[in-house]
DNA sequence: GGCCCAATCAGCCAAACGGTTGATCCGCGG
DNA sequence: CCGCGGATCAACCGTTTGGCTGATTGGGCC
């Protein structure tokens, strides 16, 4: 018989892979029983498994993963049952953690999102929590979805956004107001309100802040 | 006798020492004597084991340590001595290849810079290498270099670099001239080269080519 | 229907920034 | 030894940006 939770890795870097598979092999009770470098790779294993009749029960899955297919893209076709089996819990197991990853991977579907410099515990429970069916996210991460939820008066407006995201490219008032068909001054009106929005005094201060919450995506 | 490579982890993962605590464990000759979570404690755990008269033959430093002492100051420390020990080699185990970071770790010291997500054969030749007293970069690192020395007018002096990472945060002429200890018109004076370099006429530009061009992190 | 807010625009003034010219000092290499 | 390039600084000037006050329009909401 069989207490185990079959659990299939998903990373790029075969550092992180050997370091979950040791961790996960001190306890009990979970089984490591696949591994893939990227989305691809790892439908491709799903698939394998499921036809094999040895279901995965939790997938711990990467956001970045270099050339390949990305974690929420792949979470997204997992959950929509393109790897031909009944859908397992997804945790992401990244390393930043910012609003637009998390955002985007709940969305996809994904039950939890952990960081990777949790301890070995958290992650442990990650595990057990995803096999159990339940949601979970990182202490720190709830933490400031929380904070976010309670202030909405930082978030930008759509408008806001498109004027950061030409901010970033480095154009001037002039060329973004053109662009735009807008005036200087509406511009300049919506540079202030992102300024205060953010908490700088700058442009280039907002992008920075901007892009380390991801308010932008950048290259 | 001893001919094993003994060797010091420092990276604030768990998960990440687990990862190369399980495969160094694989390679013969190479040992992992000691563990850290940042610089200051990779400094203390050099210190004891040399009084211990174990004496570490490479470290292998990640350079992003989270709250604690980064690691580019940390092996600075380490070369000067500071752990009271002859200084061992230090390689670089990082996630992101930039100028920046590459620069500032050879400065400080570093025998070489390897990206986490190398296979595991690239890892343990670091390690190797870096017990003979020898220097190595990553393929991807040593390309990117290569490119720099093939193309010297449009490639950033350190300095100009460093420029360009503060810039990036968002500060103004006036607040780097004081972080870097010299005169705004000298800011000026560098900022007017990196915008030649660089092919743009104003800061925000800059800081979005440099980052593209992976000159500096984007996070 | 009245209210709030996002989006739009104007004008003004001070501060910051960009462009230029020119200068000194230092280390490295032919 | 002499030149070259990097790093440092100064003065000047025009342009851009930031900070402020105020105004209009249109859409959503109670």
């Amino acid at each position: 018989m069989n207490n185990n939770i079959r659990v299939l890795l998903v990373d790029d870097h075969p550092v992180v892979r050997a370091g979950l598979r040791a961790m996960l092999a001190d306890f009990e009770g979970v089984q490591v029983v696949a591994e893939a470098a990227d989305g691809g790779a790892a439908l491709a294993e799903l698939s394998k498994l499921h036809t094999l009749g040895e279901p995965v029960d939790v997938v711990l899955m990467d956001l970045q993963m270099g050339p390949g297919m990305d974690g929420v893209t792949a979470t997204g076709k997992i959950k929509a049952g393109e790897a031909g089996t009944p859908p397992p819990p997804v945790r992401i197991l990244t390393t930043y953690d910012n609003d637009a990853d998390i955002l985007a991977a709940v969305e996809a579907g994904a039950s939890g999102y952990m960081l990777k410099d949790a301890p070995p515990e958290q992650i442990r429970q990650a595990v057990v929590s995803a096999a159990a069916g339940q949601t979970a996210l990182a202490p720190e991460v709830a933490a400031r979805l929380m904070g976010r939820i309670r202030n909405p008066v930082h978030a930008l407006s759509a408008r806001e956004v498109q004027l950061v995201e030409l901010l970033a490219t480095g154009m001037s008032n002039r060329a973004m107001a053109k662009q735009l068909f807008i005036s200087e001054a509406t511009v300049k009106t919506h540079l202030v309100h992102i300024y205060g929005k953010l908490g700088v005094d700058n442009r280039t201060a907002a992008i920075a802040v901007a892009t380390q919450r991801r308010i932008i995506r950048n290259q």
